[in-house]
This record gives C-alpha cells, sequence and structure tokens, in this order.
DNA sequence: CTCCAGGCCCCGA
DNA sequence: TCGGGGCATGGA
C-alpha cells in the first residue's frame, strides 16, 4: 500500500514517546507491532509513505491503527494552533509546526494501559525494553515474512506466569501490573473505558489515567502532564494551563506537540531500534 | 559513588 | 488537600 498523505510521518509518530512497539529498521524505514501483526514501513518522502501490506490488510487493521480514516481533526487542531494568540504563543506555533505529520495512534487498550504502567519514573529505551520482554517470554509467537515475533501478552498469560513477569526487571511496577491483569481478567478491558476506572487500579495515578485515555481510549481531550510538560507549563505558560481553553476538544494532541518539541529541542529524542 | 527516568502510594499535618 | 519520603532497576 503507498500512503500519499503528509500529515502522516512515521519517524515522529515513533519518536512521540506514544507508542513503544514501533521501532527503526535502517534508513527511512520503521517497523511496527499490533495485536498478532507486523508491518514494515518505508517513509520515501514528505508525504509518501509505503506500508508492506495488502490492499485488504490496510483496510482491515492498519488504516485504523495508525489513524488514516481522515485528516480532519488535524488539520482542525492545526487551525486552532495558528489562530492562537495569548501567552506561550510562539512556543505553541513552533511544537506543532515541527511535530506536522504525528497522529494518535488507535493501540490497543490492554498494551497502552500496561506500557504506560510501566513508563512510571522509567525512561523510554527500558519501557521498550520491558515490553519487548514482556511479549517475548510469554507472548505469542507469529511470523512475518521470514521474521520471528511476539504479540504483547494477554492478561491471563501474566496472569498465569506471575512469576515470570516479576522476574523480568520491572521493579516495584510488577505489581502494578499484574493487579491490573488480575482486574481485567475479571471485568473485560471494556470496563476500563473512562478516566475514572483506570485512576482505580494499584499504581495508576492521574498521568498514567490520562496516558490510557488520550493513547488507549482515543480521548483527543485527554492531557497528560508529566515532568517534561509541567516544565513547559512552567517555563512558557507561568505555571498556568489556561491556554489550553482554546484547544477544547484536542488537549491531547498539543500535548503530544509539546512533548515531542521539548525534548527534540533539547537533544533527548530517542529513537528506538530493532533488538 | 550519585543522579535520573513520560509517577505513584502512603503517611502525617 | 498538600507535601515529602520511599520505591526497583539499570544506564550515565
Amino acid at each position: 500500500m503507498i500512503i500519499q498523505n503528509d500529515w502522516f510521518d512515521i519517524r515522529k509518530i515513533s519518536e512521540s514517546g506514544q507508542c513503544f512497539r514501533i521501532v527503526k529498521t535502517g534508513e527511512n524505514r520503521y517497523r511496527a507491532i499490533h495485536l498478532d501483526k507486523l508491518i514494515e514501513l518505508e517513509r520515501v518522502s514528505d508525504d509518501t509513505t509505503i506500508l508492506d501490506c495488502s490492499y485488504d490488510e490496510y483496510e482491515q487493521l492498519w488504516k485504523d491503527y495508525f489513524d488514516l480514516r481522515d485528516n480532519y481533526v488535524y488539520q482542525e487542531f492545526k487551525r486552532l494552533a495558528d489562530e492562537y494568540v495569548g501567552i506561550g504563543e510562539d512556543y505553541i506555533k513552533k511544537s506543532v509546526e515541527n511535530s506536522r505529520g504525528i497522529r494518535i495512534l488507535r493501540q490497543d487498550r490492554w498494551e497502552t494501559l500496561i506500557s504506560f504502567i510501566i513508563s512510571q519514573r522509567n525512561n523510554i529505551p527500558r519501557i521498550a525494553k520491558s515490553i519487548e520482554s514482556l511479549a517475548d517470554n510469554i507472548g505469542k509467537c507469529g511470523k512475518h515474512n521470514n521474521i520471528n515475533f511476539f504479540a504483547f501478552p494477554t492478561c491471563t498469560s501474566i496472569i498465569e506466569n506471575r512469576y515470570i513477569v516479576s522476574d523480568l526487571g520491572l521493579g516495584y511496577r510488577d505489581n502494578y501490573v499484574i493487579s491490573a491483569a488480575n482486574v481485567v481478567a475479571q471485568c473485560g478491558i471494556d470496563y476500563i473505558n473512562s478516566f475514572d476506572r483506570v485512576k482505580q487500579l494499584y499504581g495508576v495515578g492521574d498521568k498514567v489515567a490520562n496516558c490510557y485515555c488520550l493513547f488507549g481510549l482515543h480521548q483527543l481531550d485527554a492531557f497528560p502532564i508529566d515532568v517534561w510538560v509541567q516544565k513547559i507549563i512552567d517555563r512558557e505558560f507561568k505555571g498556568s494551563t489556561e491556554f489550553l481553553n482554546h484547544f477544547k476538544g484536542y488537549e491531547g494532541l498539543l500535548q503530544q506537540c509539546m512533548f515531542y518539541h521539548e525534548r527534540k529541542l533539547s537533544g533527548k529524542l530517542v529513537t528506538l531500534t530493532a533488538n
């Protein structure tokens, strides 16, 4: 499949910190794992990305995963940013422009939940490593062409293999992961359908709950505040989040732009690579 | 050695 | 409700 869309930048998406299983495999080449599928992508120009899959598989799976049904929210958000007048104006406009092509993926809820539980007080390479470790040890094996890969483990697998999970170097987060697995095995992931529900989980606070809403539930108004975003709020907006009122419904898009932009500026953008 | 990483729990005021 | 200590682990 050839995707012609200059609002889609797989490199920026993979470096934006929203997902941990999209890795760089070569120059302009990326690999993504979603559910029990693997796909390889190549960004051949600013507006063209090749997805190595059939039309049917694209329509059935990857179109939704990469949120490629339309560009409406991204264009609308950009328009809001262009119109913004007020404190931090320059920072907002630069971060949004610099982040063009970032989309909010429609990731698997369960994987998103566990990924961001693991993310707390952790760094991105090690988060990715922990997730790979979970998949490699207790996930289901799949095969794509001649590549072996492992799907993210189910809640049942985590419960059944909880002693293995506790030995994967997750630190104190292993109890949070196992606890969440128990709740989801009992109630189903559909039960975790709101900020309040997800926050009830042991080890989930405001930040992780907001990440779950934004990246797992695709609630684009969620605005996770981590140490980076807090730093931006303090420095560029004098500690006030009043600027969010201009971005009603799209706060999460702005959060991603700021997070990406800030890390890029500080030279701490992380490029995940295979193995 | 210390410091830090997309925080959260728990405790005491 | 707010602030601070403690928390597992590994890399810099």
